[in-house]
RNA sequence: GGCUGGAUGGCAGAGUGGUUAUGCAGCGGACUGCAACUCCGUGUACGCCGGUUCGAUUCCGACUCCAGCCUCCA
């Protein structure tokens, strides 16, 4: 079976096949770095990073770029209220980022081009579509002239005149179209900027990626992805800047958008004041059940954030986890491939994240239900290669189910009860065994009489 | 106003022209000293109205409602 995607471009569900097989490029857009991440933040993050480990196990060599917009006017304006130049912003941003990211077990891209260190790059592509006559310098602005491209609006099906019609914002008098949009504008003095043959400015939001993506990957790449929110302007102009200033080249094939997460069905928003925060979130739960969550529904559809959900979440991987205790005791070594071919079906069919957990909710069930140490040692091994495509599993289940996030010293007095009530219940002194077993509840423990003795684990 | 997507059982959330999604929760049973864990069993869900069809939750049309984009936004 074939890995197929959803293109945006087509709006249909297409086979995809790389320019060339055996280098896949992929760009995604990161975050503009004036804030702490937010779970929506989050979501891409994730969803494509399910995806780029599918690529690499299907493909010898995958690129993945994800940017970090490091100049942006809410940069400015954050670094402006701190005193302090962007950069100081921006590193403390990007570092949160990264620990946010680790946390949620998302791999690190291969590269991460940040803007401010591909200005020449920026300033050169802006130069090239001047002089293929699709941009013009006006007042120290440089506009991308959008009649010049007759294909403008693909993307995101709409024509010029709705989008003329739609438009909510006052036309610059030196624009020449009401559609152009900025390339390049002037920075006032207090404002952090460059020096560019149209004086010194700063970049226009849409130009970093093109150049970005120019520098790092080509004129022509494979995947691009994002949030469903940048097709139009972002993508759409990306696409009308990429294709002039490389004579017509298909600037990306296939074009990838995740769905909103939302918070009682409505956008996040610092006006209504329901931004959630990951590291707030890392708080409540632990990182991969925040990244289980993400993962279900399919990447295309909203997603609806709730803590209700986040506890069902959890508590389903408590069960996965279970499953691989109960396995602890055989190797995980080899596996029919059989096994996950469900499992591998559903992810190559558009990503479907929510039938791929279902396929391994399964394996799991299979896994248990497995006798022989053959069987059980192969369920094993499926479900841990299976969790990893996900970027689930991974740790060590006693990790999981919280042991090691007790201290030492409490460890050892845990210890020490339960093995108290395992004496006394084998004396027959049941009323002790059941102080003690609220005694460990107090402390946060629940205890369990398995067939293969006792087993404890934090609660909540 | 224009453009996109949605509406599925208590909750989350896939999918399908006629047959079990899956998870969480609930209920019954097994196991257990009691629990927990686990296992077994258990739910005639597909917004509303028409149409096509032998048959529609699934296709078509109208309607209602919801979210998003058109302005910075993942």
């Amino acid at each position: 079976m074939t890995l197929c995607l959803t293109n945006t471009l087509t709006r249909k569900k297409e086979p995809f096949t790389p320019a060339n097989p055996d280098h896949v490029t992929m760009y995604v857009c990161g975050p503009t770095v004036y804030n702490f991440a937010h779970i929506g933040n989050a979501r891409p993050a994730v969803v494509f990073d399910v995806l780029y480990r599918l690529l690499k196990r299907r493909f010898d060599r995958v690129i993945y770029a994800r940017n970090f917009t490091d100049v942006d006017d809410k940069i400015n304006a954050a670094a402006k209220d701190a005193g302090q130049p962007i950069s100081v912003v921006t590193e403390r941003y990007i570092e949160a980022y990264h620990a946010d990211m680790a946390a949620l077990g998302v791999l690190a891209p291969d590269l991460e081009p940040r803007v401010t260190e591909h200005i020449a790059e920026i300033i050169g592509m802006i130069e090239e579509l001047i002089t293929r006559r699709h941009a013009y310098a006006a007042e120290g602005h440089v506009l991308f002239h959008v009649p010049s491209f007759s294909a403008y609006g693909a993307l995101s099906g709409r024509n010029r005149d709705e989008m003329i019609a739609g438009a909510r914002v006052e036309v610059a008098p030196f624009k020449r179209d009401p559609a152009d949009f900025v390339l390049w504008k002037p920075s006032t003095p207090d404002l952090p900027g460059w020096e560019s043959p149209w004086g010194r400015g700063r970049p226009g939001w849409h130009i970093e990626c093109s150049a970005m993506i120019e520098r790092h990957l080509g004129t022509s790449i494979d995947i691009h992805g994002g949030g469903q929110d940048l097709v139009f302007p972002h993508h759409e102009n990306e696409i009308a800047q990429g294709t002039c200033a490389h004579d017509g080249e298909l600037y990306c094939q296939h074009w990838v958008h995740n769905g909103f997460v939302t918070v009682e069905g409505k956008k996040m928003s610092k006006s209504l004041g329901n931004v959630l925060l990951v590291r707030d979130l890392l708080n409540e739960a632990p990182g991969e059940a925040i990244r289980f969550a993400l993962l279900g529904a399919h990447y295309r559809q909203p997603l609806d954030w709730s803590t209700e959900t986040l506890a069902q979440t959890k508590r389903g991987l408590d069960r996965l986890y279970g499953v691989l205790r109960d396995l602890g005791d055989v190797p995980d070594t080899t596996y029919p491939a059989a096994l996950l071919a469900e499992f591998e079906g559903a992810l190559e069919d558009d990503l479907n994240l929510p039938r791929a957990i279902a396929e391994l909710f399964q394996l799991a069930k299979a896994a248990r239900r497995a006798t022989s140490v053959a069987d059980r040692s192969a369920h094993k091994a499926a479900l841990l290669d299976a969790g990893g495509l996900l970027g689930l599993l991974q740790q060590d289940p006693t990790a999981w189910f919280g042991q090691s996030a007790v201290d030492d010293g409490d460890t050892a007095e845990i210890q020490c009860l339960v093995e108290a009530r395992l004496a006394a219940r084998a004396a027959g002194d049941y009323a002790t065994a059941d102080r003690i077993r609220d005694e460990l509840a107090t402390l946060g423990v629940a205890v369990q009489d398995r067939t293969d003795g006792p087993a404890w684990q934090k609660i909540g």
